[in-house]
Formats: C-alpha cells, structure tokens, sequence
DNA sequence: ATAGAATACTGAACACCGTTCAGGGTATGA
DNA sequence: TCATACCCTGAACGGTGTTCAGTATTCTAT
C-alpha cells in the first residue's frame, strides 16, 4: 500500500501551502515585511512547523526564487517566439527581463539587486533557465555578427552581458523611482536598450571586450581617480 | 555667558557623535545589521537618549545620505578636473559614480538603489550637487556632439541618463554579486561605458531620443508581449 | 494486539529588534 | 533656595527569526 506515498503527497502538499502562503505575502507586502509568523498564521500551523520544512526564512525565498526564475524564462520564451529574424529577437527578449521587472519587482529585486541574500549569488548561475536563455540569446548575438549588422570585435558572452547590465540599471531606476516628475522610466528603459544595440552596431568599439586593442592604460597612480582598466570582463577559458 | 551656545555646542557633538557612530557601522556592518542598541553601546547612551536627536533609524541614514550626496559630488569634481577634453571629463566622471559605488556602497545603495526609503525620491534631485554636476555634463556632451565625436541626433539630458543608469546597473551587479566566478564586475562595467559611449558616436541611432525618427510601432496588442514604445524618456517644456 | 520507533506539530522560550514612556538627576534661572 | 527646564536611563511593549523539549499521532515489527 502507498503509505509512504501518501505521506510525502501530505509533505509537499504543506511545503507548497507555505511556499504558496510566502508568495502571497511576500509580493503584496515585501519580503521584510513578511514574518515567520504571517506565515504560520496564514496556513494555520505553529511557526515552528515551517522550520520542519525549510531551514530558514532565506530558504523559502530562496526557494521562491526558482520560481521567478521560470516566469522570467516565460516572459522571455514569450517575447522571444514572436521574432524569427535574430535582432528583433534579443530586442524583445532583453525587453522582456525589463517588463519582467516591473510585473514582479519582489521577484527582480532578489534574483538580480538584493544584498541581502549573498547566498543566491553563488547557485543562480546553475538554474537551467540561465544556461538555455544565455545561450540562445548568444546565439542570436552571433547571427548578428555573421550578417555584418553587429561588429565582428563583439565578443557574444560579454555583449550580452552588457545588454543586460544595461536593462538591469534601467530596470532598478524604474522600480526604486529616482526619477524627476517629468522623466519615464520606459522610455529611459528604451533608449538604454537602442544606445547599446546602436554601439554594437557601429565599428567604433575600442577597448570593449577585446583586451588587446585596449585604448586605456593602468590606473593613475594612487590617490588620483582611477580609470576604466583594460581587461575582458569574461574569462575565456 | 555663553551658557545656551555651550548647551548648543554639546547638542551638536552628541549628534554628530551619533552620525559617525552610526556611519562607521552602516559602512563595517551594512545597513540592516545595525540596531540602534549598537548605536548606542558605541557612543555611551542608552538607545532611548539617541530618540531626543532623532526621530528614527531611518532618520539617521537620512542625514547621512546628504553626506552621500556630498562624497559623491567630490568623487566626480575629482576625476572631472584632471581633464580638459569634454569626451574624456565625460568618462572620468561617469566611472568616478561607479568607484563611487564600491567605495560608498550603503551610500550608493540609499541614493540609488534602495526601494524602502520611497522619501529620498522626490527630494533627491534638489541636492544642489544634483543641478551642478548634471548641468555639467550634459555640457560635456553637448561639446562632444558640437566637434562631431557624438551623433548630432543626441539629446544630452537623455544621453547623460542613458549613461548614468548603465553605469548604475553595472555598479548594482558588482554589488549584488550577480556574476560567475570567472566574471569581473569592473571590466563589464567598463565594457557597459565604453558600448553607451560608442553607440553616441555612430549615426545609427534610430529611435532613441528622437521620436519623429521612431523605428518602432506601438505595442502589439494585449496579451502580446509588448516591445519598447516610442517617446522621449525626458519631457521636453 | 502491543510495544517500540518514527514522524509532525506545538508551546514556550531565547536573543534580538525599533520604539515609547515614566521618572530620576542635574544644571539653569528666579 | 526653590522651581523649572532639560537630558538621560531603565524598563517595558510589541515585534522579529529561531530553537528545543515534549506531546500526540501514525506507522512498523514482533
């Protein structure tokens, strides 16, 4: 008989309800203002019960992260199969992460801006998402490159990196509203994405990604503001 | 006799006794990991007495963050007045906000980042180092544009804010340490200046900054993933 | 059927946190 | 000398994440 069948179905059953409790409260109030406790309250269990089921507070959104993860591969996947041609694709897929920002900032902010939670920087690398979308997005750096539309010096890792860092900075100005009344944060968001794929498009690249045609020295010396040094930003193996 | 400006003068030092206590904190230990408890044993108070110079926590970092204000402004005049060519000045000042941001990252993280201190936002923009710096380099870029180095179609408030958030969003990465073990936060920081800086150069600038030159159409329709929209980020009076 | 083991959950507690408040000193001014 | 400000403290309130002994229940093995 399934009675240890039975046992774990009841086990994940409660694991979900706090994941799904956690969620819940966790995007309408915000992670600091979610305690153990609203948890517990909220699936009528002792806060003890949860620490049965995840070690720590970190851990459930930890857990809850796996989850952004996948949505953001939704918004992705989603922008990304209504563009055949290689070019439109990226545009909307790095358009998607910014839209992703602003549909789930809770999400956002942990997987990509929060300090807090040091313990995600080392693993978020191996969500399988990441390898896929990175090297889908890469490859369609790629095509760009081998029809001319993007400059031969481009390394695709570290231009995609930069796309990205690119829509990330817009993406935290939008949500964090450093902005002055008369200023959009989208339209920002835009002209950060068409800058970028602009400058790739160009030849006028000097020292970017290519270590060798560096167009900067060392650093001043000590105690003079320092300069952008030279050095790929992706280690190659 | 001097009796109420000594009074004054030992109010004063008490909370600036609190300030640096709590910068010195803030900057060792990080924001959240600091409790007005620790404040206290630090300076000699009982935590109730730190409540007659400051309302609150947050109030505490709040007058830190016009200190923040002014470190910054000194990191740019700095890196700004060892250069005469506008292009040059331009990128000093650009990577001195993202030396900035390691040197001073709970500084950076309160005037930038931070999404739970919503009353900086309105007020940020009228520290007066905001309109100097600001006007500053929009000036650099309007020489960059004038002598041909940048596309005439720039716009230099727009353009200075497309800098500026990717320099944030790369300074938001190395903090947040969001990159492989084989990854160099400064190099993609410098790869992100240097593509915003070659895209100004080229002419293929299609829609940024410029409405009438739209390259894109309007969103798909609803339920589609939606493409960036047309429209200057920065209101035009 | 019954003893024993394993599991699930709770209540109480620990050590923190930001904040408040009545009250004790102490220095000031009348 | 006395009253009045003011500064500061100790204690407390309500909150936090987390731990742990212990209970209740359920499953396993004899």
């Amino acid at each position: 008989m399934g009675i240890k069948e039975r046992q774990e179905r009841e086990r994940t059953a409660v694991r979900q309800a706090i994941l799904s409790a956690a969620r819940d409260l966790f995007v309408s109030e915000g992670y600091r203002n979610v305690s153990m406790r609203k948890i517990a309250d909220r699936i009528e269990y002792s806060p003890a019960a949860i620490y049965s089921y995840f070690p720590s507070k970190d851990d459930i959104f930890f857990a809850l992260a796996e989850e952004g993860f996948r949505v953001l591969a939704q918004f992705g996947i989603k922008a990304a199969e209504h563009h055949a041609d290689p070019f439109k694709r990226l545009r909307s897929g790095l358009w998607a992460f910014y839209e992703f920002s602003k549909a789930h900032p809770q999400y956002f902010e942990l997987m990509f801006t929060d300090r807090s939670v040091p313990s995600l920087s080392q693993d978020f690398q191996r969500f399988e998402f990441f390898q896929q979308t990175t090297a889908a997005a890469e490859a369609d750096i790629r095509a760009c490159v081998a029809r001319g539309q993007f400059s031969a010096k481009l390394d695709p890792a570290a231009a995609l990196h930069v796309l990205w860092v690119g829509m990330l900075g817009a993406a935290t100005i939008g949500l964090a509203q450093r902005l002055a009344p008369g200023e959009d944060a989208d339209a920002l968001a835009r002209d950060v994405l068409e800058s970028l794929l602009a400058g790739f498009t160009t030849n006028q690249i000097t020292s970017t990604f290519v270590a060798s045609e560096c167009a900067f020295h060392s650093p001043d010396a000590a105690g003079e503001p320092s300069e952008p040094n030279a050095g790929r930003h992706v280690e190659r193996p």
